[in-house]
DNA sequence: CACCCTCGAGTTCA
DNA sequence: CTCGAGGGTG
């Protein structure tokens, strides 16, 4: 990044580009750099008027890039008011501008451990001899100077382009944290301090819960809250107004992490630094440590890696300086940045890229479902290439269209999720997206179920390949018949291969009936995971695949095998499937793929009924009796057992050997709850448990006779919590319930709470 | 009528 | 793992 403004002097020095180019390439270019320019200009207005960040800086620099381009190859476009004239120039019109005693440089990035390793070697190699590295929190706020003239604060400015900056002072005077007054004597007659003004994440959360009850808008992250709260102006505002700017002034923090404009400092460290900011009575930050080499600066990196949740402020990265002072003088620094530190920036967790088209999707119960393809880009740790909309009035509320510049971020950091438009870099060629009338897989119209329905379904739900395939992959799924063997590629083979014409299975009902002949000449296309598209290979056709066979090996060739021999998934599958035909009655039900019946469902429905002959008798009545199950599921079952191809999975399925049936169930009945040490109490498992897995964590809370709930709450009495677990964690802390380690839990499901050492006390 | 809970779907990772 | 939607319960 250094590079990037001595690559904008080169160019304005460079010899002028020979003047060949036609009028029509200049008026193609001058349209060009009108665009750019208003472009540069609304991001600036919405920056400096409006506190929003709309790109991130890569992108505004290359905005700023295209456009010095522009102008040097076309010296005609040159202006003086053009936003080249002020690059990084984000200098703003409503605060008075104040040039900075000395330069505020900013930091030049690493990306990765390798980036920072190698600038870390660089650093040995100049240096010539051992270096301690400070490392501290890169706070995620807005850089200020502060100039103390004989102790007193009289000045204090944002950045700006470094060398000129805005004038904030009167705001900052009412941050509670800044010194008005240095404490000691040992200050110089001038001195400039940098530091980092933000506002804490739970004080930011306070400040958008008060801007939603003030009916103003909310900020989008912290960063942008104190950004928006420093640059307030008093002018024209009534006391109510002032009373809240005041508030929202208050909320706001400072850490300071260096010095300015001092000559000859006294001291030798970069640490000792720190030591003396302290002791004039500056915020400095606690979470700082020096290191001798650059192996464990990179276990400081990986350690806030993981736990930036577990700071009071938000932070974007690390900063490494070499604590040596003698040393900072000896590497020197670059004209944007100092070669003695360096920001170690961590994965953004809000990005911007392109949607390049919105989808429907079809799943197993035929709810289409748009969601947004997306130019691949690295958001939170992982690529990122889709995200869903949920239904058409989502897409319209976040108000995106097809071509847009979008901000995405990772909900609880995992799933992908679309915030909105970047408005201001729209061109004119963004379309909007139009829900399909009919579905995307088999043609059918697409309809709402029931009146003021926002969900659009399939209603072919019989032969809809996309509904098909989905119900086929749901048996086979955890929550299902649990069988390894048949997932998302199994299901879509056995339901759409591409050779035999007809699939071995038109519906679910034949399952349990395959047989390896029906297997065997099973063809697929391999498709490419990023574009959809069929892989071609050289000689022009698609690629195919045969799941289910391979070729003989040579062994079996020499005992007279020559034919295709079945692959080891086909055995696979056909023995967990009939492995599959004895499991509990609740897992057939599930795999029935009736409405609203999940695994909680089901289970309370086979406990009671103990077969599907006794739940097909009983009445709407006699179902919604059932603990958990209340009349719309009860309409839910009634009316899947009235359609004829729902019975027709029944019937095939009971006739290739699938027991419908709890063995030694003495028929219909409220179950006698399951005595255990556990009765009556309601656990949540979360992380993963040593010695158990998800499923059997679950399954022994059921045994020992109590209720495993998904999802944290007043009625839990305990939480077995083991590494990995994340919001269920932090949400019993916050509820105060009982949290158990693996070991803990085994003494609770075998032995009881009663068991259980006592609560250990904070 | 509040809650609390489950269902269903999409998504990525080890 | 998280969300929205919508069902179930007190």
């Amino acid at each position: 990044m250094a590079d990037t403004t001595s690559d904008a002097e080169e160019s304005s020095t460079a010899e002028p580009v020979a003047e060949t180019y036609s009028s029509d390439e200049l008026s193609v270019a001058r349209t060009e750099a009108q665009e750019v320019t208003e472009r540069i200009l609304g991001l600036r207005e919405a920056y400096y008027e409006r506190d929003e960040v709309l790109v991130d800086d890569a992108e505004y620099d290359t905005l700023i890039r295209r456009l010095e381009t522009l102008e040097h190859s076309f010296p005609e476009l040159q202006s003086q008011d053009s936003p080249t004239q002020s690059v990084g120039g984000r200098v703003a019109a409503l605060f008075d501008p104040v040039e900075h005693a000395e330069r505020m440089l900013s930091l030049d990035n690493v990306f990765s451990i390798d980036e920072f390793s190698a600038w870390a070697t660089k650093v040995y190699r100049d240096a010539g001899r051992t270096v301690d590295f400070l490392c501290e929190l890169k706070i995620d706020g807005l850089a200020i100077n502060l100039r103390y003239e004989n102790g007193l604060l009289t000045s204090a400015a944002t950045r700006g382009d470094g060398r000129v900056g805005e004038d904030v002072t009167e705001n900052v005077l009412l941050i509670d944290s800044i010194p008005k007054q240095l404490l000691g004597s040992g200050h110089p007659p001038i001195v400039e301090v940098r530091g980092e003004v933000f506002i804490p994440v739970a004080a930011f959360r306070e400040l958008n819960a008060e801007q939603t009850a003030a009916g103003e808008k909310v900020f989008a992250n912290p960063r942008n809250a104190a950004a928006g709260s420093l640059r307030q102006k008093a002018e024209g505002k009534n006391a109510d107004k002032l009373a809240a700017m005041n508030r929202r002034l208050s909320k706001l923090r400072m850490l300071v992490h260096g010095i300015g404009a001092w000559q000859n400092p006294p001291l030798s460290t970069q640490s000792a630094t720190y030591g003396l900011l302290a002791s004039w009575g500056l915020p400095t930050s606690t979470h700082f440590t020096v290191v001798p080499s650059a192996e464990e600066a990179t276990a400081f990196i990986e350690y806030f890696g993981e736990h930036r949740d577990s700071v009071e402020h938000e932070i974007d990265g690390i900063v490494i300086k070499v604590d040596d002072l003698a040393l900072h003088d000896e590497l020197g620094a670059t004209s944007r940045a100092p070669r003695w530190a360096i920001a170690f920036k961590y994965p953004p967790e809000q990005v911007n890229t392109r949607l390049v088209d919105i989808v429907v999707s079809v799943g197993r119960t035929g709810r289409a479902t748009p969601y947004a393809v997306m130019e691949p880009v690295r958001v939170a740790g992982s690529v990122v290439r889709q995200a869903t909309l949920h239904n058409q009035d989502v897409v319209k509320a976040k108000g995106v269209l097809i071509g847009d510049t979008i901000v995405l971020r990772k909900a609880g950091d995992v799933i992908p999720e679309v915030l909105g438009p970047v408005v201001e870099l729209r061109d004119g060629t963004e379309r909007e997206f139009v829900m399909p009338v009919v579905c995307p897989e088999c043609g059918t119209e697409l309809r709402a179920m029931k009146e003021g329905d926002i969900d659009m379904r399939c209603p072919n739900a019989r032969s809809c390949p996309a509904q098909v395939r989905g119900r086929v992959e749901h048996v086979g799924s955890r929550g299902g018949l649990d069988i390894e063997a048949l997932g998302e590629v199994s299901a879509a083979a056995l339901t759409q291969p591409e050779v035999p014409e007809t699939p071995p299975l038109v519906t679910e009902a034949g399952l349990f009936a395959l047989t390896l002949d029906e297997l065997l000449p099973i063809e697929v296309i391999v498709r490419d995971a990023e574009s959809g598209l069929p892989k071609i290979e050289s000689d022009g056709t698609e690629r195919r695949r045969t799941p289910f066979r391979r070729n003989p090996s040579a062994a079996e060739k020499k005992e007279g095998l020559t034919g295709p021999q079945p692959s080891s998934a086909a055995h696979t599958l056909l023995d967990e499937l009939e492995k599959a035909k004895t499991k509990p009655l609740w897992r057939m039900l599930v795999s029935l793929n009736i409405r609203h019946v999940g695994p909680v469902a089901a289970r309370a429905l086979a406990d009671y009924f103990g077969s599907l002959d006794a739940i097909r008798a009983a009445t709407q009545q006699e179902l919604a009796a059932v603990d958990g199950v209340g009349p719309i599921i009860a309409d839910s079952l009634i009316e899947w057992f009235t359609i004829d191809w729902h019975e027709d999975i029944v019937t095939e399925w009971a006739a290739a050997g699938v027991q419908f049936s709890t063995p030694g169930h003495p028929g219909p009945g409220a179950a006698a709850a399951t005595e255990g040490p556990l009765t009556g109490l309601t656990v949540v498992a979360t992380g993963s448990l040593d010695g158990y897995t998800r499923e059997g964590a679950q399954e022994a809370i059921i045994t020992a006779g109590g209720k495993a709930a998904s999802s944290v709450s007043k009625k839990t009495d305990f939480v077995a919590a083991g590494p990995g677990a994340g919001s269920k964690l932090a949400k019993a802390e916050e509820l105060g319930i009982r949290i158990l380690d693996a070991a803990q839990f085994r003494i609770l499901v075998e032995h009881g709470p009663a068991a259980l050492p006592p609560p250990a006390t904070q």
